[in-house]
DNA sequence: GCCTTTAAGGAAAAAATTTATCTTTTAGCG
DNA sequence: CGCTAAAAGATAAATTTTTTCCTTAAAGGC
């Protein structure tokens, strides 16, 4: 099991207490807009300026140590890069949460019908979670 | 086939040059951005103002006359609404196509693993288009 | 462990994007 | 036509994101 400093270092970039929290509250929480990730970085760090998350988001993407995933009809949220998955969005409690599946037959077949060599799925499913269908 | 000023009425909204304008913008190309929208519509309408595209765009997109289609490291596009299809990005030469291809059994399947009822589905793949693999 | 180099953090300003406000113009309809 | 409600245009305001500048701190060599 890989540290969160080995992490950093993967990725070239400097072990600060701030990219740890970062990093931290992705593991807790899995998916946070950077709202979410000022507001809660606020509590430990009360001026951390939102420039540091900006820039450490901006950063570790680019480094694709995590990576955006945009959300329908809502904010862009962050997660830490792990084998690949899709997204489900709740509608009802706008949670985002990872299922992995196999997404080999539906990309040979968009290479099939359309020619493209394809690198890399997006893929977002948006409906009701099992805790909230209990719910109605 | 429908003409555009029904496909406004059905929705609700006057039928306005500007709006059909954007309609005959995004028929024509396909998807466009923002940023697209408003430059080509100078051409035409050398004093539009961005609000104008902002907010036709806000109440068509309301409407589910068109629909935003959210880009991995880009900015959105806005599409015509038409039956469900997957969307293509070429990462050489950033064209977005449709593909129409069936997504029943992805959907099952993450429904199966998940235990969401699923509502809608947003695929994108990413990868290089048949015309940017022969010139390379 | 200190010193130097280089990058990161914080504060603030600037830039970019999006929305709201206000007035004028225009579409829809009798 | 003439009336009413909505849309367009201009502008300001709000929001989001990036940049700049200065200070602080991490990394690596000694």
């Amino acid at each position: 099991m890989e540290t969160t400093i080995e992490l950093l270092k993967e990725h070239a970039l400097k072990v600060t207490p701030q990219r740890l929290k970062i990093i931290a509250m992705l593991n807790e929480y899995g998916h946070l807009s950077i709202e979410d990730l000022y507001r809660l970085m606020l509590k430990e760090f009360p001026n951390v300026s939102l420039a540091t998350i900006y820039k450490n988001i901006n950063q570790m993407a680019q480094t694709r140590l995590i990576q955006e995933v945009k959300i329908p009809d809502s904010k862009s949220v962050y997660e830490i890069v792990k084998e690949p998955h899709l997204h489900m969005v709740c509608d009802r409690c706008h949670k985002v949460e990872d299922i992995i599946i196999g997404t080999d037959k539906i990309i040979k077949e968009a290479e099939a019908v359309s020619g493209y060599r394809i690198e890399e799925s997006f893929i977002t499913l948006r409906g009701i979670c099992p805790a909230c269908q209990a719910d109605s």
